[in-house]
RNA sequence: GGUCGGAUGGCCGAGCGGCUAGGCACGGGUCUGCAAAACCCUUUACAGCGGUUCGAAUCCGCUUCCGACCUCCA
């Protein structure tokens, strides 16, 4: 498989440190606020690429923390804690604050069928690995405190090695530029150099959340969570390391700083982003008013939104693009995702009941499989996947029409397409509402009488009836076999 | 100001030197009491201007727009 490395700015062939292991660390939510839009897309495109790898035969091991420790806000909050403001809000304890959203965040995983991560750690379960990760840091002198603060030491890190491999930053820039845009954060005054982050923070008396530490009472600097929460359970080195584009710089960047100063080499094989979603194509953020909860999604509660929208309508519309482009979100384009999604469905629902011949099939398959997997091969191509899937739903109706012929064999390699693929790396479940115990007797019911009104050619009654069923959700559909129903 | 990405048909989105995805919407047809569903057909788009090439949406240059990131804010 091929898959695009942010650390080379190429498309590298994959292959696993260890035979058929392969350990992945996916950056997490921070979890003081309802999960959004765009919290959406990086859980998805690893689900695929976890699911892929397992396809493959691989053994996979997937971390996805939970960052629970707040972090400071920015200008405009006055580096309040993150999580301790919103707790003041809300009355509420910071942990049963965190506790909420994380089960909340969990629901949207579930229900957009990701899996569970194999650990999900939580950053404030893993207080004592990060201040040892930070004691090591400070023993090979590229670390130090200042009033009870810890700092890396950025210029003594880039004496030996190179500060921005991954972001493609140069120091003097990042100084140049400094003075610009940059906000005025509290204690800039300590450091030996402004380009220096944070590894710990000595805690003001308001600040909720805080440890004791070498140091001081204080809490864990934003990106040192991650380099000891992936070394803990991934190892020092592991294959892969993903997140949002976003999160490249900084948070990246001082991870693989921290990790290299701590173990000597860099943590992750391959650095996997993915892109941002975006509304009228600007990044959805807190701060832009523009966010749609995903909430909001399901129950078609916002402005934007002309109706709900299922989770796997959602996975769909992630799906169809690439995972490195933005994507645009719109009604429009969820509508498209949801109407495609369908009507694929309801072809692969038709397999089962294909007719097949013995021989001399004028429809074959192989060329659909293959395809399938050059898309997944060629770094993780989903859209192109997708688009294979469409054209084997299309052989699908055409052979369910009458109009080609399949053997048995062809029939089971499309189970096994739909299986592995559809269902198996994309992830896309099938969605009916399966409750339809004793639904199915009534329906019988109302259907035997409608055939009865059509006979009679009673069309006024025959279409009340199917209208009204429509109205409470249900279809019906007049075939050659007789009439069908389902649930919209 | 710095760094890095983009600009594809009505919309969303692949493609990244020749074979010009896919979905949705639109139009025509088959089927149907009418619908729905399904199938078939139809529709040549790649920001602009130069250049390289037998050949460019795809490579190079310039221009114009748009976006992301720039240190404690996924």
């Amino acid at each position: 498989m091929q898959i695009y490395n942010t650390l080379s700015r190429k498309l590298e062939t994959f292959e696993s440190i260890s035979p058929k292991h392969v350990g992945i660390y996916v950056c997490g939510p921070t979890v003081y606020g309802p999960p959004h839009l765009g919290h959406v897309r990086g859980p998805i495109v690893f689900d695929v690429l976890r699911k892929y790898l397992i396809l493959q035969g691989y053994k996979v091991r997937f971390v996805r923390n939970i960052t629970d420790v707040g972090h400071l806000v920015g200008d405009a909050d006055e580096g309040e804690d993150k999580l301790a403001k919103q707790a003041k809000v809300e009355q509420l304890e910071p942990m049963e604050v965190a506790q909420a959203y994380t089960d909340a965040y969990n629901s949207v995983m579930d229900r957009m069928n990701v899996m569970k991560p194999s650990i999900e750690p939580r950053a404030t379960g893993h207080i004592i690995e990060q201040i040892e990760m930070i004691q090591t840091i400070i023993e090979k002198g590229l670390a130090y405190e200042a009033n009870g603060s810890v700092y890396f030491d950025v210029m003594a890190y880039n004496s030996h090695q190179h500060y921005g491999v991954l972001s493609g930053r140069v120091l003097e820039d990042l100084q140049a530029g400094a003075g610009n845009q940059s906000r005025s954060l509290e204690g800039q005054d300590e450091k030996r150099n402004p380009n220096d982050f944070a590894l710990w923070k000595r805690a003001s008396a308001e600040h909720i959340m805080q440890w004791s530490s070498p140091w001081g009472k204080g809490f864990p600097g934003w990106h040192i969570e991650c380099s000891a929460m992936s070394a803990r359970y991934l190892g020092e080195q592991f294959d892969i390391h993903g997140g949002g584009m976003d999160l490249l710089f900084p948070h990246h960047e001082c991870e693989i700083a921290q990790s290299t100063a701590a173990h000597n080499h860099s943590p992750a094989k391959y650095w996997i982003h993915h892109n941002m979603i975006t509304i009228n194509g600007q990044k959805m953020a807190k701060s832009l008013g523009n966010g749609i909860m995903v909430e909001q999604l399901f129950s078609g509660d916002n402005p934007l939104l002309a109706q709900a929208y299922s989770p796997m309508t959602l996975r769909f519309f992630v799906l169809q693009a690439h995972y490195r482009g933005t994507l645009d979100f719109s009604n429009d384009a969820l509508l498209a995702a949801q109407k495609g999604w369908s009507r694929m469905q309801t072809a692969f629902k038709l397999v089962d009941s294909l007719q097949t011949v013995k021989a001399d099939a004028s429809c074959n398959v192989e060329d659909i499989d293959l395809g399938i997997q050059e898309s997944l091969n060629d770094d993780l191509n989903t859209p192109q996947v997708i688009a294979h899937l469409f054209e084997l739903a299309r052989r699908i109706n055409v052979v369910n029409d009458g109009k080609d012929s399949i053997t048995e064999a062809t029939k089971l390699t499309i189970k096994s397409i739909i299986h592995d693929y559809c269902e198996g790396v994309l992830g896309m479940k099938a969605e009916d509402g399966a409750d339809n115990s004793g639904l199915e007797d009534a329906m019988s019911i109302l259907l035997e009488l409608r055939g009865k009104a059509k006979t009679d050619k009673n069309w006024a009654l025959s279409d009340q009836i199917r209208d009204a069923l429509k109205d409470k959700g249900f279809e019906i559909k007049d075939g050659k076999e007789g009439t069908t129903w389902n649930k919209i």
